[in-house]
DNA sequence: GCGGATGGTGTTTAAACGAAACAATTGAAA
DNA sequence: TTTCAATTGTTTCGTTTAAACACCATCCGC
């Protein structure tokens, strides 16, 4: 796979006429009442996180593979879980959007055709940050969650994808029930309700949020209640899939 | 341009590791209460629309062109019209969404590598009909503005793409106040309602619709009134853009 | 056993919505 | 020229939905 001749004219060409194309994924995570964003980190130097240089997992699209698939990859590769809730939302194509002379030097490192143009078909992802493994086997890069709000330069255009991300987070929250997707298989209505106020940006009622929430149906109580919190227990839920697909099957709108 | 000659390996590599993307727009129109989509078709063979092949404007990504600009050009190129409402919506990226045998033929024709992969970023566009002017003059291909309930089978994967520009157009319907692109500057509260109600799917009423679109106060009345109906004459009403961005500045939330 | 922290609950009030009745304006038909 | 059919536009009213709001319970650690 290594072309280290300079290219003919007709690869020149052809690489020219075929942008790369390649898939960024957002994976975001829960913790603390905090949403975080996992980074990985492009040069080992050992200096603190203000001058490291990050940027947002992502990876050229194989042959023959699907956008979804290989979005579906990178999130194995990287957080060697599977399944996860994941959904493409756009696609950069900014004909400069890798041209930035401090991503020039690392392109090198990585691409055969550094110079290419780079297409990326954008996903987010939202994961149970507690099954998150760090650093699995094969991939030696390191990863940080990163709080949104305290995001620091990254690299290319990922600035840019990441908030981007964020609002059609934000807008399918609105539409779709997907925060516990962030959460624990069993979790407490306050941590629900935390998960919207992150994301929406609001502060919301809690007697209306309960109220809002268990009245679609689809939060099924448990009687396992939460151990070792130095206050009163809260019940746990889980998320029933079935009934919510039974809702939706009829003429059922989320609307949060 | 033309490429005659067997592929080299060093093409064929090249070929198959940079996919050809593009760009696809569903262009929606609206006409006697009927919600439109402009098809091109492909063959000019002289049977009647059953039999025709027909598919979605769309062409490859230039050189250095930006994604959103590439579809303006192609918007252009067939409607001879700017500045149209433009929005990203998805991109499709099969491995095998352009290998159906029966726009193999089709390829043939028109592209250098016509076995490539093509990954297209499809958008939606919204125009005033009445401002369209057919086959405008470099391009001579034949337009239909065919009734997105009675869309005969389209090329490649387009009717997936399609129907997924009907859902995020939906879906943007409720959030953003998009309607009265649709319809000539000046337009009734009728012709507004009928929009909604055929996109949407539903029917409204009519005293609530006036109500709720007139309180968002985006709506400017104007003095003059529709003519030659054979009815009492409604009231024109023109959008008014600089009213709605001082309302987006503050923290106003359309949600129709 | 007391303080700190979060869980859990019901009512009241205002705004939005849906449905009805009705008045007004026009062109066409009788 | 009168009547009719069609559609616009306003007012009203009851219903539904959403927003605002305060207190006690429970658990842990000290």
């Amino acid at each position: 796979m290594n072309t280290p001749e300079p290219m003919t004219a007709v690869e020149n060409r052809l690489v020219q006429l075929n942008p790369h194309v390649s898939v960024d994924c957002v994976i975001f995570g829960f913790d603390e009442g905090d949403l975080k964003v996992l980074l990985i980190e492009r040069n080992l130097d050992e200096r603190d996180h203000q001058s490291r240089l990050y940027s947002l997992p992502g990876n050229l699209v194989n042959d023959n593979e699907d956008l979804d698939k290989s979005a579906m990859r990178i999130l194995k590769e990287l957080t060697s879980l599977e399944n996860l809730y994941l959904e493409q939302f756009y696609a950069f194509g900014d004909p400069d959007r890798v041209k930035n002379s401090t991503d020039a030097q690392w392109l090198n490192a990585v691409r055969d055709v550094p110079t290419a143009r780079v297409i990326t078909v954008a996903y987010y992802s939202l994961v149970k940050i507690g099954d998150y493994q760090t650093a699995p086997s094969s991939f030696a890069r390191k990863t940080w969650w990163c709080p949104v709000s305290e995001a620091p330069d990254l690299a290319f255009d990922h600035n840019k994808i990441l908030n981007s991300a964020l609002r059609s987070l934000k807008n399918k929250l609105r539409i779709e029930p997907i925060g516990f997707e962030l959460l624990p298989k069993k979790f407490t209505l306050g941590q629900l309700q935390k998960v919207y106020e992150t994301i929406l940006g609001t502060v919301l009622d809690k007697r209306n949020f309960r109220r809002k929430i268990l009245n679609k149906g689809f939060l099924k109580p448990l009687q396992e209640k939460q151990k070792g919190v130095p206050h009163k227990r809260a019940r746990l839920f889980e998320f029933d899939q079935e009934t919510y697909d039974n809702l939706k099957s009829g003429q059922f709108n989320f609307e949060f």
